[in-house]
RNA sequence: GGGCCCGUAGCUCAAUGGAUAGAGCAACAGAUUUCUAAUCUGUUGGUUGGAGGUUCGAUCCCUCUCGGGCCCA
């Protein structure tokens, strides 16, 4: 597609000038006069060379234009600072249509990545109760990018870490215990109407004398309850990986063990420490505590080690800002093990605050406690949950609005996005009722050259840059790019559909299919339904 | 006291160091005998919190500072 295939010439060009891997851009520039791209190769490449800009681009326009034997540039300008403007013949626009037509689903995936796997992990909240918000953004984030990552190729593992040993276990069942018995919260314990709830539910089979049945009998309740909430927003995962896994392999010893025979450890009070103020932390840690238990780090260095060994090229976990101080801790572990530190990413989130309109929204109506992800997704549905979530950059807090979500209009991009792709399934309906021999795949390309009118080459420009916004967006980790491209080529082809009529038109219908097959994949890669009629 | 994130139009948000900072909503003015008006067209709206610095060029990078969120102490 277009800007890959003016990368492999802008490369080959700079590639006899001697330079290469040079971070030049090539991208849609703000204004239509500067081309349908720009790059800004040559000023770079001046910088680097200690030579004039507006030579070193004569040079590489002169180059270009003789490898260019497919006739895809119309134009090349050479502007101010030293900007290449592009410009693409029309006959390349639009013979591209065939182009996804043909590669339908796979419109937009590439195999850039191909052999190469990930681990992504997230949620991974603790079960002791429903999901807030927070893990909502989180687990949407996550779905998204193992989608953009399974778009360029990698093959994708989503796990969720479940901390089902420890003290707030104890602690829970103890709270349980308690409520079931009509008891106060025992101190330091869990309180609250879910588990009450739990407690009055009658599957957990309460055991006096089996302690681990019981654990497990609730902690199944409460996980089955996140899986459920988890299932309602479209997010599933292909592992779910338990801390009591590593202790029933020892791993956790072992990797204390490991630390220790890297001289990493040592010994005070009766305690194991990693010595992590070697790592850069305020102070050192406890692995495990005098009586022998070990600590939750402890545990997650074991699970990360576990990871490492499991294989993957990259180890990428999701987090909420809450344990934003963690990570260096935890990095500090993984390189003490000598573990390729370069491979493990960590993805901050920030939280969410809902609001109805303007008023903020804390507590839930029915239960009087923070709202919990299952309510909103009840309250707003699947689709517009996972937009909204996925909308903006993780990295800035969220404001996100329950009424806004459940409109259907305009104000809603959602239903923005879809109406697109319900308005060009009900077109192609009519087309084809119209006449029934008609086909589109079947279409002469020839025809193709009618499509000359500033909405169709603008929308078609839209349509090829889908496979670099897909490839950006994964390289950055960054959903929001793809709801953007959505809402924007939803606007181009209403601006289309406004001006130009599609019935009657072959080439029009090409155009109008392509486009759907485009809004289906965005869609699709956000996990949102594709409605052919609304 | 230390760390991380954020601050862009009245509101919610975009803008991989690029050209005159863009959308949606809100406000105002229009478009439907025609393929879905859940749509489209136009107008108004900005010292990118503030002050320095780096460079051909800074919303973006660096330093300081103010404000908000989260974590640690």
């Amino acid at each position: 597609m277009p800007q890959s295939k003016l990368f492999t010439f802008f490369n080959k060009a700079l590639d006899k000038l001697n330079l290469i891997d040079i971070p030049f851009k090539i991208d849609v520039p703000p204004r239509q006069e500067f081309g349908d791209f720009a790059t800004n190769a040559a000023i770079i490449a001046g910088k680097k060379l200690s030579r004039n800009p507006f030579e070193v681009a004569e040079e590489i326009v002169a180059a270009i234009q003789k490898i260019d034997s497919e006739k895809i540039i119309r134009e090349l300008k050479v502007v101010k600072p030293g900007f290449i403007n592009i410009f693409l013949t029309d006959t390349y626009i639009q013979q591209s249509l065939l182009e996804i037509h043909k590669q339908d689903h796979a419109w937009g995936t590439g195999d850039d990545y191909k052999g190469r796997k990930i681990l992504l992990e997230f949620v991974s909240a603790n079960p002791t109760g429903p999901l807030h918000v927070g893990h909502g953004r989180w687990a949407v984030i996550g779905d998204i990018i193992g989608n953009l990552f399974k778009a360029v190729g990698y093959s994708v593992t989503k796990e969720f870490y479940v901390n089902n040993v420890g003290n707030q276990i104890e602690m829970l069942i103890k709270s349980i215990d308690a409520a079931r018995k009509g008891e106060p919260t025992p101190e330091g314990g869990y309180g609250g109407a879910y588990i009450k709830e739990i407690a009055e539910n009658q599957n957990i089979r309460w055991s006096e004398t089996d302690e681990q049945n019981t654990r497990e009998s609730v902690l199944n309740t409460i996980l089955d309850q996140q899986k459920t909430t988890l299932s309602s927003a479209g997010v599933t995962f292909d592992n779910w990986f338990f801390e009591s896994q590593l202790h029933a392999a020892n791993k956790i010893l072992l990797t204390v063990q490991r630390l220790h025979d890297l001289g990493k450890t040592f010994e005070e009070g009766g305690a194991i420490w990693f010595k992590s103020q070697e790592t850069g932390d305020d102070k050192n840690r406890v692995l495990v505590r005098e009586d022998g238990r070990p600590t939750y780090f402890a545990a997650d260095i074991a699970y990360h080690l576990d990871k490492y060994e499991r294989g993957y090229d990259q180890i990428i976990n999701i987090w909420g800002t809450d344990h934003h101080g963690y990570v260096e801790r935890l990095k500090g572990a993984i390189k003490a093990l000598d573990l390729p530190i370069e491979k493990f990413n960590v993805i901050i989130g920030q939280l969410v605050t809902l609001y109805r309109g303007n008023e903020p929204v804390r507590m839930s109506k029915r239960t009087g406690e923070m709202v919990t992800l299952q309510e909103v997704i009840d309250e707003t549905g699947s689709d517009a949950t996972r937009f909204f979530f996925a909308a903006t950059d993780v990295n800035s807090h969220l404001d996100f609005d329950l009424e806004l979500a459940k409109k259907k209009s305009n104000d809603n991009p959602v239903f923005y996005v879809q109406y697109a792709h319900a308005r060009i399934c009900s077109i192609l309906r009519k087309a084809l009722e119209q006449d029934t021999s008609h086909k589109i795949q079947d279409t002469n390309g020839d025809v193709l050259n009618e499509l000359t009118h500033p909405a169709e080459r603008s929308l078609m420009l839209k349509l090829l840059a889908w496979p670099e916004t897909v490839k950006l967006a994964a390289k950055l980790r960054h959903p929001h790019r793809i709801c953007e491209y959505g809402k924007e080529l939803a606007t181009e082809f209403h601006h289309f559909y406004e001006k130009c009529r599609v019935i009657g038109s072959p080439a029009r219908l090409v155009l109008a299919d392509a486009s759907r097959i485009t809004l289906r994949n965005v869609l699709e890669l956000l996990g949102i339904s594709t409605p052919e009629s609304m």
